[in-house]
DNA sequence: AACACGGGGAT
DNA sequence: ATCCCAGTGTT
């Protein structure tokens, strides 16, 4: 037993908290069963995300694909419009890429190996942990943020939890602590309870149903928990954003590289403006994608937040003669068809903009 | 271990 | 406007 667990009546702990999970879960979409793939993609949705966020999407997403092999058969454009504006568009990506591969070697059955499901892409510790605890009641841990700061605060761990091999304590912890009568609601108890009472800012103390076991409380110290060091701030990346207009009232847009941010997503033509210069947009324009266009006003500046960079965006209106495109990434569509594309948030408020 | 990868919410 | 939130893949 780890050294840091000494002392702590980890039984009690672990009793308490299921309990009062069972009495104060929150109804969600996603707890109405125990099927493996629902689990699955709302475990993929809620990766970075707020549960207020997924709910709607998480539903949309089981109407359009209520199963697997939906899923595995779906086109990938129609998928990424689904997920649009969620974020994290890899995340979806690799969950079609894994279903397709549950399809092809476990005939469609979610596995319920720790080692098979690792293997699936975007699958890691934590998706691993909360599938196999929560579809199929086996006693992993599966250690998300709300876990580590629970866990920081109730053993008073002061390490910076954004370090890799703090979570692998975390992990190990959490194991230890692990209920082998109720694997999923011991996970799902320590998850709800970050996220209802044990809060990153003014956390509920007085309504905590583990206030006793708390170390970080009993010294007042709850506050000052977990220790993470902070992220460094955005590089600021200056684009021109061209709404190019043909005479038959079609708007250019593109479809964004297969790989990085925001891959396969489509746009507005973006011209890297520090790279390229004010001066020579038109002609830059014309040598990377063979059309020529004649700028006319500019409509505004829009900001768009990352978590690793920031877009400092002019948008600006531009016609064209054009009517057909030759470059495969390019096409010309009416106000009509822009709705069915998939796009990105930063290029949604782009829309108010078009005339 | 460090960095890429979105978007929403609180203050 | 600024800070906070936080899993997986890649290198």
């Amino acid at each position: 037993m780890s050294r840091i667990l000494q002392n702590f009546d980890n039984r009690n702990f672990r009793n308490t908290l299921i309990d009062w999970y069972q009495a104060n879960k929150r109804d969600l979409p996603w707890r109405q069963d125990q099927n493996p793939y629902r689990i699955w993609v709302s475990e993929i949705m809620l990766q970075q995300t707020q549960v207020d966020t997924v709910i709607p999407y998480f539903q949309q997403f089981m109407f359009k694909y209520p199963t697997l092999r939906d899923l595995a058969y779906a086109d990938e454009q129609d998928v990424l419009k689904t997920w649009e504006g969620l974020g994290y568009y890899s995340r979806v990506r690799n969950l079609q890429n894994a279903v397709r591969e549950v399809e092809a070697s476990y005939g469609g059955e979610v596995p319920d190996d720790p080692k098979q499901l690792e293997k699936l892409k975007g699958i890691g510790p934590y998706t691993k942990g909360a599938i196999l605890s929560i579809a199929f009641d086996q006693p992993e841990p599966a250690v998300d943020g709300n876990v580590m700061r629970v866990l920081s605060r109730v053993l008073k761990i002061e390490d910076d939890i954004t370090q890799p091999r703090v979570k692998k304590q975390f992990e190990q912890y959490a194991r230890e602590l692990m209920s082998y009568d109720d694997p999923s609601s011991f996970n799902q108890g320590i998850m709800e309870l970050g996220a209802l009472i044990c809060t990153p800012k003014e956390p509920m103390c007085m309504f905590c149903p583990v206030q006793e076991h708390c170390r970080a409380f009993q010294e007042g110290v709850e506050q000052e928990l977990p220790v993470k060091s902070k992220a460094k701030k955005q590089k600021k990346i200056p684009y021109t954003v061209l709404l190019i207009r043909n005479e038959r009232d079609e708007y250019l847009i593109e479809k964004r590289p297969e790989e990085g941010l925001l891959a396969n997503l489509w746009q507005f033509p973006m011209v890297p403006v520090a790279e390229i210069g004010q001066d020579h947009i038109v002609t830059w324009f014309e040598m990377e994608y063979g059309i020529k266009i004649e700028l006319s006003s500019k409509q505004g500046d829009l900001k768009h937040v990352f978590s690793h960079i920031i877009w400092q965006m002019e948008i600006v209106a531009a016609t064209t003669s054009n009517k057909a495109v030759e470059d495969e990434r390019l096409r010309f569509v009416s106000l009509q068809e822009l709705e069915t594309y998939p796009f990105p948030v930063s290029h949604q408020k782009m829309m108010p903009y078009i005339y």
